[in-house]
DNA sequence: CATTTCTTTTCACTCAATGAAAAGAATCTT
DNA sequence: AAGATTCTTTTCATTGAGTGAAAAGAAATG
């Protein structure tokens, strides 16, 4: 057992392939071999040959310097996560329509572990600038979108989210339990969320939860600058493409993921590395 | 070396965990351990320690029933790859431009291999039904879109492409090399291709490239049904997105992935695996 | 209740993964 | 242009991590 400094952890095969991925991150999509194997803690030798396998699945690509980056398998093979194949693909015409009727900002969310995940979000020309990322998550006590999908959680859920500290973004931040749990009531009753500037300044949204079999499958926000329109007026029309979006995934449960009685064994188990020209 | 039914290949261990990653697919995104199992080609127990350990760094993660399906992590690596990252963010503004100002559906593509992926697609309300799935695959002579972006590939690429089985999939699509070449120099000459129920019946399409430093980096095209309206009244604001795109994809390189010269060892190289709530 | 099918655990064996080291490229320095 | 650095690729003896048959335990099925 070497404890030099850094040396990673990572016991298994496994864990250090994934760690390998997990090397890459927004800031460094691209790295090169000796950058990959220092992030991820592990001797160049053996990220030589853990990269060649992942590449050879396509898992990394690398670009003309040979710069490793994360390969198309990885984003195919996000499309078939339920957030995406599921969840986006089926919100996609709603928000459209949405962005369309009010020209602003337009979000979808989920909830993951205490974060909201922004699933997608469609700006325009006119919207807000840099808003939060897709795939970002944020404490769901931060934005609009967070407290609609968390004023329709289960109350135990609700009770460990607040047991937790509310950390602070802006002096906008709802950080008071008391005022949370008010404003909570009160989202529950309007059927949606408001929120000014609680999570960066200078941008306000309105959120409504998708509610499906009655519980809360994600959650749709309007985004604006903080008193550029009234977006209390797009609250119709928010309701309405949750509405729909909740009905379209009520339909659509057990469609797309039918309880599949037997699959066969794939005889392209053994599939041929696909080797891209071009 | 046992070679019973099916027994996969799948040498290293990398290449099965690989490979069990692979075993989910659109028609079966959620599979029990020993359907996975079956589809990945190893013995139970080896799918049920790598499959324990994918799901420990959220590669896979289980539904309520128990069932394994690809998890967030891959959804949120996706995101970092360059044709998500890179492109379709990039991309997206002017694609919702387009799409508000023609109402029809709006496509993204680009070439890997010898076939054009779709990136993006956005259709709404009044366009097209079922299109090509986002992540599809399509031969590149067989579309408007594909035809863009061979229209404006190396010659050496264009001759590869002709080289091989140029497979029929409706009465029209073109299957004549001669007819092809001729249709790709029009395309080079008017800076945009079109197409009519090449791929599949009822619809035709307008396409253009999106050159970068003189290659084609990606396409996009305008979708609707055949006769429907007139394609080519878009043309005008389809190169204009295309150039803009373009232009600001150019404007982009190497600020989005600078030649980092060096990274920092990454001390949570050894991330505690997230565990997620509700 | 018996039967089939699925998940989880165990364990002795061995083969595949390992990583230090050296050779080969490429890049930077003066 | 030679020397110094840093990076990529290859080799290989060592060993411990991964293996998978088998059995036990749960669930679903009829």
């Amino acid at each position: 057992m070497n404890d030099g400094p850094y040396k990673s952890s990572a016991k298994s095969v496994t864990a250090r392939a994934l760690a390998v991925l997990a090397a890459f991150d927004v800031e460094t999509p691209l790295l090169t071999l000796s950058q990959l194997a220092r992030k991820a803690g592990l001797p160049v030798a053996t990220v030589y040959r853990l990269a060649g396998e992942l590449e050879d699945g396509r898992f990394l690509d690398r670009d003309n310097a040979g710069r490793y980056g994360l390969g198309v398998r990885l984003w195919e093979m996000g499309l078939l996560t339920p957030v995406h194949g599921r969840l986006r693909e089926t919100a996609m015409p709603f928000l459209l329509n949405l962005q369309y009727e009010c020209r602003e900002t337009v979000q979808l969310a989920v909830c993951d572990g205490t974060n909201a995940i922004y699933i997608e979000k469609l700006t325009s020309e006119t919207s807000v600038p840099i808003q939060s990322r897709i795939g970002a998550r944020i404490p769901l006590h931060a934005t609009g979108i967070g407290k609609a999908l968390l004023a329709f959680s289960s109350d135990d859920f609700t009770e460990a989210i607040l047991a937790m500290p509310l950390t602070q973004f802006t002096p906008e931040t709802i950080s008071d339990r008391r005022v949370l749990l008010r404003q909570l009531a009160q989202i529950r009753q309007r059927g949606y969320s408001v929120s000014h500037q609680e999570y960066s300044l200078g941008s306000s949204s309105l959120a409504a939860p998708v509610m499906v079999n009655g519980s809360v499958q994600a959650a749709i926000g309007i985004v604006s600058y903080e008193l550029r329109t009234d977006l209390t007026q797009y609250a119709p029309a928010l309701l309405g493409a949750a509405k729909s979006l909740a009905q379209r995934l009520e339909d659509a449960v057990g469609v797309a993921y039918p309880s599949i009685k037997d699959v066969p064994p794939d005889p392209a188990a053994a599939a041929e590395p696909l080797r891209g020209a071009s």
